[in-house]
DNA sequence: TTATATTTGCGTAATAAATACACAAATTAA
DNA sequence: TTAATTTGTGTATTTATTACGCAAATATAA
């Protein structure tokens, strides 16, 4: 019997833009959970990896393509789909910004973006999924470098700072979370200042990745 | 074509024992890789949630049965499995000693425990599972209490002590040590001592499981 | 029975890391 | 020109980590 169980791939995927998280979903076009909202994903095909089956769904459902996309966990409840047996392993996604409002270009279902404390009613065990998410986000967060993959390129210390007190929720002390990150050296200050509206107009930095690697192979951990 | 996906699970578990990790492999009855030493593991059934799957699997080719069982990853590339394509979700499993010479009692494949310092060749991509398992283990026994379930329910520090400077291959300074783990308060001393031959006798410990939930909750986090 | 080897059990001082905290500089808007 | 806003920086205090040695209790050998 165990060729009647069918695979999926599920994709949540995080993005971030001046002080709010939000999570990519799209609204399903067919039953079950027809006009629901659940987060992308589909049958993964004989002939490719999973995580060609993850991008090629994202693709066809959104547009949007990840750049960092990690392995979640795998949802294979008695029930969790009503079709039959359906065991979906889920991924966990990163935009920047840029990838923001690209989502229209869509054929089928409509894709949206959704604040995280905001979140509509989700099909199947989406709401699980997207939890277990959420705070597999927190957790790396403090001890893997990811957070750099939710900003541009370049973006100004307090964008940094504002997205760890908006991932974490709570204050952060601004010269001594900017002490710890300096300490850590995968920063490179640029030339480049912004001036955002008003205020003193602010050094760019960029994350330097290579050199983060290098530290980490020394056996130097980030942690915040 | 999705439906000639076929999914497996596989088992990882390890056990310790006065100074050796194992870990439980079986050797294969049938092609592919007949007579190599493999995880154990096998086809999910229609009608059972994975963990079951796990413990059935493990029940049937070893006769171990595990308490403490956590998923590790999904394996899932093409090619992983000459017989077609076979998508895997591993498991990680750890057993308190007195599970540890339970095996001879199965039917079919023999089962065996081999030192993780000293493996033989392993079938399938099942060398590359183990050693994401290890490393998991060694990550995780530094911010989670699972040390414990590779231990006696009673045990004397100088076991828990072994067991860290074994896991993590390093030495650890005896008292700075107790400290830390006496400062968590997650272990009751009992009035009891156990005599192990020469030297003197020490007394036993049990890891109080409902006051590290407890503590947890309350946010305190286990470290070492 | 005594001496030796082995293992447990314990405390303090030195160093390193984390936290708390306030004001000047550069800009825009009024 | 003044007020409001945002960036940028240093030091002192508290807390956590590390380094380190000797006495007590037992088993074994002499």
């Amino acid at each position: 019997m165990k060729n009647k169980i069918k695979l999926t791939v599920d994709a949540v995927v995080f993005g971030y833009e001046s002080g709010n998280i939000s999570v990519l979903l799209v609204r399903r076009k067919y039953q079950p959970f027809k006009n629901e909202w659940a987060i992308p994903g589909g049958f993964v095909l004989e002939n490719e990896n999973l995580e060609e089956a993850v991008q090629r769904e994202l693709s066809e459902e959104t547009g949007v393509k990840i750049n960092y996309l990690e392995q979640l966990y795998t949802f294979g409840d008695l029930g969790r789909d009503p079709r039959g047996r359906v065991v979906s392993v889920a991924y966990f996604g990163l935009v920047k910004p840029n990838a923001f409002r690209l989502q229209a270009s869509t054929d089928a279902k409509k894709a949206e973006w959704f604040d995280i404390k905001k979140l509509p009613k989700l099909a199947f065990d989406h709401k699980k999924i997207l939890k277990i998410a959420i705070d597999r986000l927190q957790g790396k967060i403090t001890y893997e470098p990811i957070g750099f993959e939710l900003l541009d390129k370049k973006f100004p210390f307090s964008d940094l700072e504002k997205l760890y007190t908006t991932l974490l929720d709570r204050e952060i002390d601004r010269r001594n979370f900017k002490k710890k990150i300096t300490s850590l050296k995968v920063l490179d200050e640029l030339d480049e200042k912004v001036s955002t509206g008003r205020g003193r107009p602010a050094s760019l930095f960029s994350f330097n990745k290579k050199r983060y690697f290098q530290l980490k192979k020394e056996g130097i951990i980030f942690e915040i």
